[in-house]
RNA sequence: GCCGGGGUGGCGGAACUGGUAGACGCGCCGGACUCAAAAUCCGGUUCUGGCGACAGAGUGAGAGUUCGAGUCUCUCUCCCGGCACCA
């Protein structure tokens, strides 16, 4: 039964019991998953690391709650799933590339394998026969199949485009990778470019993204709040402007119609068509827009940047008075927005007022608040909804009539209508890198962009060393065109990461499956009950993740709806306040650590420092005081080995019995197993609510419980067991059973050794009679006008008049009411009473 | 500026629907064991007063609701995170 011989004192070692644990679990297969209809399953899903060479105490905050939470719920009798993979391409590979001279995929390989090590060492239940591993071409084949289709129906396309340009990284960045206009790996400050780049329609699903964020109530507020921002739904009217001397009509967007009689000016983004043509006559126009190219990046993340601009000599009409319009250019106008135009109402757009008062243009009141009062507009803006002044037919109006009575005219004549726009832009998923799954499109100079087909499948990234480029490998660029032949050339460019991370969820169903994508275990498995990860994947890989959720379903490869049902984002490890990164210098090596006091120690600590979706500040204290927690239930539970062992041998003693008999033989035992059952309780809805650090002070309370439990030394070897001897059997068991999910292998270790049982992975969560909670008497507290003066014993069932009357006995009770009448007694039944006088 | 979250001992943090504030751990203080130290064990530890039972104050600030507020309402303040010329 046993690997290792056990002397009775033999203190705790975790080297030898955890690696032993391990085993017992490799050899059973325990974390092995398999779809069993009907049973309810469970999918516990912590975001896959990116193979970096080592785990970080970041990882292992991550996978310890993941891992508490997925051992929970199978003591709950869940069928659970829980899986690992890695996120194993990216330009860090390519740096350690050129940096050491070790090709990228060998580095990534060794960087897994080293990892993966480090993972079952600290003994994660994952389920390994479903690991994903996103660098390889099993896995990308389907993404690249999937891209082709998505390709024919017009839900990605190439297109010329201005591209955030990383300098050092010299590669493409999504907005979501620039950070206050500095690449997210590098820190360069981000150039525009324009280049023929591959985008992902994900505004055709803007809506539906947005939309199912209020259904996620198991999702952070925070997280859905950020996706909503950038989603950024606006709606409003666009409408036309004549623009005189014959050029097109110029065309705004606008969230407030109702201020349409306060326009004073237009103003247009630099890039815009008319802004363009201005500068060809005009030097100072030029002048100007180079200005505003050059300047755009370095300067946009500028709190207080400058409303410039300059008239380009050119009149819009009003469309409703036909009053002439002066339409500026101006720094302030965004090209990608709408139409890159906008009407100026500087008596109720803060911006435009700020405009209009550098540039001298006029300022116009035509809205008042809505419950009167005065508006000083030489203060600023009137951002406000209210009733339309100035506005000729529309006075009178509120806000809100007036956006309808407007929309209605504009419809009428065709020179507007209404729109919703979004912030979101489509996902520009092209990158000029090696390390990366190729983009399957073969471009033809008859043919244009034509599909790899798929019994070609999957476009296999060449081997390649450091510095490699698809574009300088002509074996790989040069093919035949799959339409007519002819010799055409591979896209040479590769897909973000961000692409390979958004499915692997699905994935891990089926990773088995080599002639489809997904399968029908998806419909078993999905959704993601719980998904654990780090807040900095709010907006890029969640919204992502979600598209795909979706994409997927509409080709009837995933099921509708959300992918993950709950959401837990871990808060950052820190370390003398400063978040731990190799930056910082502040690191602390869990091997280190895992070696010097095992993995238990180290989870507990993480799970117990502070709740899961807080900062962890490091202590080395902390990490101490869980290790002498650890070997105090190990020193316990060899002292009372003997009794243990007899109680269980006597009786499957790993639940309480007899329980009244108990509480009328001995009392005091009767009551602390009653304190005992209330834990189970704390730790059981604690587990629930997902605050291990309060479920790890139970075990401690637990703990510091036992001595007083098991009483006195046990005299004599031939006497019968005693019921002190099964109440310690069986309050040790509950321990251990709370304490498995996140102690897992001394959990398992002492389960064994004491003789509960084969393996705790079986044992079902402790079941707290009803019973148990029962007291003779219970202890209230005595308030006298809402402050504590004293406590008393009185029956459960007692009524008010017995308790009012116990509780006036009490001599600093009686001090305090003095010879005040009592008014009025509040009592809450089993907590306090409190007399009021 | 807008949005989201938060402010509790020396520290990390508890307090479930309003009901004993400071659980549990760390640190610190005292004691036991030891020639001594480490480890371990026992006791104490919000502040003020008192030998003590106990009393007073106390959850960022101020008001309010309530028999009773860390918890609910309002005003303010500070901190953290996200977004930000988005029309």
């Amino acid at each position: 039964m046993r690997n290792v011989p056990i002397s009775l004192n033999r203190s705790y070692v975790p080297g030898d019991i955890e690696p032993a644990a391990q085993r017992f679990w490799e050899e059973r297969q325990s974390f092995a998953a398999r779809e069993i209809p009907g049973r309810e399953k469970f999918y516990c899903l912590s975001m896959l690391p990116y193979p970096s060479g080592a785990l970080h105490m970041g990882h292992v905050r991550n996978y310890s709650i993941g891992d508490a939470i997925a051992r929970y719920q199978r003591m709950e009798g869940r069928n659970v799933l829980q899986p690992m993979g890695w996120d194993a391409f990216g330009l860090p590979a390519e740096n350690a590339a050129i940096k050491h001279g070790v090709p990228p995929a060998r580095w990534t390989y060794a960087n897994i394998e080293h990892m993966r090590g480090q993972l079952k060492r600290l003994g994660f239940g994952y389920d390994w026969a479903r690991e994903v591993t996103t660098c390889r071409p099993e896995y990308y084949r389907w993404e690249q199949w999937l891209f082709t289709r998505l390709f024919r129906e017009g839900l990605v396309y190439k297109k010329n485009a201005l591209v955030n340009w990383d300098p050092v990284d010299r590669t493409v960045l999504a907005n979501e990778q620039v950070v206050e206009g500095r690449g997210w790996r590098s820190g360069a400050p981000v150039e525009r470019r324009e280049i023929p780049q591959w985008f992902m329609r994900i505004t055709a699903y803007a809506d539906e993204l947005l939309a199912e964020l209020d259904r996620l109530d198991g999702w952070p507020e925070s997280v859905r709040t950020m996706q909503r921002n950038w989603i950024g739904r606006s709606e409003g009217l666009e409408i036309e402007f004549e623009v005189e001397g014959g050029a097109a009509p110029l065309t705004v967007f606008t969230t407030r119609p109702d201020t349409l009689m306060g326009v004073t000016y237009m103003a247009v983004a630099a890039e815009h068509p008319l802004a363009v043509a201005a500068a060809e006559n005009d030097a100072q126009v030029a002048a100007f827009l180079e200005e505003c190219r050059r300047t755009h990046v370095a300067e946009a993340a500028l709190e207080t940047m400058e409303k410039r601009g300059l008239p380009l000599g050119l009149a819009a009409r009003h469309p409703l008075t036909g009053e002439a319009l002066p339409v500026w250019v101006a720094n302030f106008v965004v090209m990608a927005y709408g139409s890159g135009a906008v009407m100026g109402v500087p008596g109720h757009d803060q911006r435009d007022w700020e405009f209009a008062r550098r540039h001298g243009l006029p300022v116009r009141q035509v809205i008042e608040p809505a419950g009167g009062g005065a508006v000083d507009l030489e203060q600023g803006a009137a951002v406000v909804h209210g009733r339309l002044v100035n506005s000729g037919r529309f006075d009178g109006l509120s806000s809100d009539e007036a956006f309808t009575a407007l929309a209605r005219h504009f419809e009428a004549t065709g020179r507007g209508r209404r729109r919703v726009l979004y912030r979101l832009r489509d996902w520009g998923v092209s990158r000029q890198r090696y390390w990366g799954a190729p983009i399957p499109i073969i471009n033809c100079p008859l043919c244009g962009a034509v599909p790899v087909s798929d019994e070609d499948l999957p476009v296999v990234l060449p081997d390649g060393g450091a510095g490699s480029t698809l574009e300088h490998m002509p074996e790989f660029v040069n093919v035949a065109c799959p339409t007519c032949g002819g010799a055409a050339e591979r896209e040479t460019d590769t897909f973000d990461t961000f692409v390979e991370s958004s499915w692997y969820f699905l994935r891990y169903c089926c990773a088995d499956n080599d002639a489809a994508m997904t399968d029908e275990r998806v419909d078993y498995w999905m959704p993601v009950d719980q998904y654990v990860g780090g807040v900095e994947h709010a907006i890029l890989h969640l919204l992502y993740a979600r598209f795909y959720q979706k994409l997927l379903r509409d080709h009837g490869l995933a099921c509708d709806g959300e992918p993950f049902a709950r959401l837990l984002t871990q808060g950052m490890v820190l370390k003398d306040g400063a978040k731990m990164s190799k930056s910082h210098g502040n690191t602390v090596d869990p091997q280190a650590l895992i070696e010097r006091y095992g993995a238990d120690t180290v989870r507990v600590f993480t799970l117990f420092a502070s709740p899961p979706e807080q900062s962890l500040e490091w202590s080395d204290a902390g990490v101490e005081g869980a290790f002498r927690f650890l070997k105090r239930l190990w020193s316990f539970a060899h002292a009372q080995r003997e009794r243990v062992v007899m109680a269980n041998a006597a009786a499957a003693a790993d639940e309480f019995t007899d329980w009244r008999g108990l509480q009328a033989s001995e009392p005091a035992l009767g009551s602390l197993v009653h304190t005992v059952a209330g834990l189970v309780r704390q730790a059981r809805f604690d587990y629930e609510r997902k605050q291990f650090n309060t479920v790890i002070s139970a075990c401690m309370k637990l703990l510091n419980l036992l001595p007083e439990i098991a009483g006195p030394a046990r005299r004599g070897n031939g006497a019968a067991v005693s019921a002190r001897d099964r109440t310690t059997a069986a309050a040790l068991g509950v321990l251990l059973r709370l304490l498995s999910p996140a102690a897992p292998h001394l959990a398992h270790h002492l389960w064994r050794e004491l003789g509960y049982g084969e393996d705790i992975l079986q044992a079902a969560w402790p079941r707290v009679e009803v019973d148990a909670l029962a007291l003779a008497t219970v202890s209230l507290v005595v308030q006298v006008n809402g402050r504590l003066r004293g406590h008393i014993q009185v029956a459960p069932d007692a009524d008010r008049g017995a308790i009012e009357q116990a509780a006036l006995a009490d001599p600093n009770v009686r001090r305090f009411v003095a010879d005040r009448p009592v008014l009025k007694t509040v009592v809450v039944p089993g907590k306090l009473v409190n007399l009021v006088t």
